[in-house]
Order: structure tokens, then sequence, then C-alpha cells
DNA sequence: TAGCGTTACTTGCCACGGCAACCAAGTACC
DNA sequence: GGTACTTGGTTGCCGTGGCAAGTAACGCTA
């Protein structure tokens, strides 16, 4: 049962091919700068300047998964690393002892706002920089729903709940 | 010196987190449903898909390199694994030695084809068929200048030409 | 309070990609 | 024609991520 799928069409072939060109070099892209300048990886950036957001500056390892779009195991082993340098700290979850929570250390938070202004500028340089108002409006109305939909997706279970719906923060209780 | 950038305002911020999301998530959402359907990767199929369109289906490897916005060492790698399935065949450049153009097989063409429809419907259900008419129109013309910036930009040497410049494709002489 | 399923991670093993070093063929210079 | 430089591609080693399996704690039922 090969059902029928339509070709791109011109317009559809367009936006297709730039977005997954840009899927693909941006994270390199990414990465390379802060690597450079910062000596961290773009997903750790996402990492602290999710704890650096959040009250205590402190999240649920499985929190802050999902703000990350990392599995689990990922995230692991990515706070090992950030925890042996330093970054952050697993300080054990009062009230469920499976559970840790991460906090991002005073060294850690000196590091971010450190890579913070050349990961602007680059983000300015190749991405915002370029684009008129209008068009950032119209960036976030196509990719949002596209975001959304990937998120909910049952094949990608991986991504769960990436579109905004536990606000919980760190588990203090 | 550090430069004073200005903070994102609530348009770019919008517009840069649903950009670093979908770029996170779309991957590897084509990785694991062309993984699960037909056993190749994404990078694979855009490597078998660039072979399909060329002229003799053949390509020079760095030619197929700069298309499918890979590095030479990875794609050299790919290309082996490929080769070792039957997909591809390495076939000695007349006129240059050194080089060697990389020729679409009879099965990996067959592949491809069977992969597609699949694919397609992916791409429809997640990403196009989301979108109106003008907001594909208005996702390409946003995100074809910030690729071609990527292309461009000397600190990211890897994705050097990514913007058409060259359309040689396989080099016969 | 004993037992069973579930949740919240963590770890081991493997595949893949990056960089740097390498090799071989072309080109330039004299 | 020989020696240096460049180009095209491959290989080795290492870091990172995925999946599946493991472990520990929780919580429900009886």
């Amino acid at each position: 049962m090969t059902t029928r799928v339509p070709r791109m069409n011109e317009a559809e072939s367009r936006a297709w091919l730039a977005l997954v060109g840009t899927s693909q070099l941006l994270p390199a892209a990414l990465d390379a700068q802060l690597q450079a300048d910062s000596g961290i990886t773009h997903f750790e950036f996402m990492a602290l300047s999710a704890l650096n957001t959040a009250p205590e500056l402190t999240l649920r390892t499985s929190d802050l998964a999902v703000r990350t779009y990392a599995t689990l195991p990922r995230l692991s082993k990515v706070v090992s690393r950030m925890e042996a340098r330093g970054l952050v700290e697993r300080v054990p979850c009062p009230g469920d002892a499976r559970a840790s929570n991460i906090r991002l250390t005073r060294d850690g938070r000196k590091e971010l706002l450190l890579a913070l202004p050349g990961h602007l500028s680059l983000v300015r340089a190749e991405v915002l920089g370029r684009l008129s108002e209008g068009q950032l409006e119209a960036l976030a109305e196509a990719l949002e729903p596209v975001l959304e939909a990937l998120a909910d997706d049952p094949r990608f279970p991986w991504a769960r709940g990436a579109s905004r719906r536990a606000e919980s923060g760190a588990a203090t209780a």
C-alpha cells in the first residue's frame, strides 16, 4: 500500500532545502564558535542557560533534558562532564531520592555570562541580523508549529513535551 | 574589549528558539524515520539524492561533499560504508588520478526510490503540510540568506561553497 | 510489610564525525 | 627533469550520542 505522495513543488522545495541546510550548518557553526571562544559546546550552553533562568539555578535532571531537547542518557553524560569541570553540581532531590537536581555553580554562571556576548554576536551576524522584523515574526510563526509537531509525534519519544507543557522548575518538595 | 551586544527582543527570541529547536529535533526525526523504514541515515539519503540528480549518476567526491554539507573525511567514510552495501561505487576519475568519482549503482537507486515516499510523507506531515503557501515562501526567503551567510563565513570552512557556486557535476575530462 | 510494577536516572557498548596526519598525484619553478 | 608546493582523498585516534540493560527508590496492593 504505497500511498501516493505528491512531489514537492517549487515553493516547497526551496523552503525544505533551506531548512535542511540550516539544520545542518547552524548547529555546527554554533559549536565551532562556542568551542573556540569559550570551550563549551552549544548543547552545554543551552543547558547552562536553562539552569540560569530557573529558580534557585536548579532543575530536575529530566526537566533539563526536556528543555534542551536531549535524551536522558545524553544529558546524564554531559552533566557528568560539566560537573567534573565545576560548572554544575548534582544535588540530591529532597523528597525523592531517585531524582537529582542539577544546580548551576557560581563558576558555571560566570562561564555562561562570559560566553554570552560572543554567542549572541554570532547569532546576530549569521541569523537575526539578516532578517527584518517581519521576517522574524514569519519565521517564528512558521517554525513553532513544526517544532510542536515534532515534539508531539509519538514516533520521536525523546522530544516528548518539548512544547512547553511542564513549567515545574526544580522539585523542592 | 567586550563590545556591547544588545539582548534579544521578543520577536528575535521567538524566532531564534524556534529555529534552534527545529535544528535540534528535525535531523533526529529524519534519521529515525529513514533508519526505521529504509535502513539508511538522512545523510545517506541526501547523498544518494544528490547522485541521482547528477549527470551519469556520478559526482566528484568533493562535489558531493559540498552538496551534502559534509567534510571530506566524513563523506569518505560514509561512501565506504555505502560502497560496502553496494549502494554506490568509486570509479577512478579519468584525467585526474587523485580524484575519484562516486557513482550511484542500480541497487542504490532502487533503495533511494524505495525510501522516497516514506521520507516525503514525513516531511509533509511534520513540516510542509503545516505551512501555507505564503509561509513556505517566507521561510525560504528568511533562511536562504542565513544559509548563504553560514556557507560563506570563513570561520566555517567545512561549509565552503554550500551556496551553489559550482554546478560542475562529474568531472569526465 | 512483602511483593510487583514504575519511575528516574546511569552505565556499557557500539556507531559515527572531527581533526590532524598521511599518501599520492598534479603543478610551478628553475 | 628535479625539487618544492598544492590539491584530492583516506586513515587513526578520540570524543560524543544512542540504545538497551542495569540499579535504586518509589508507590500501590494485599
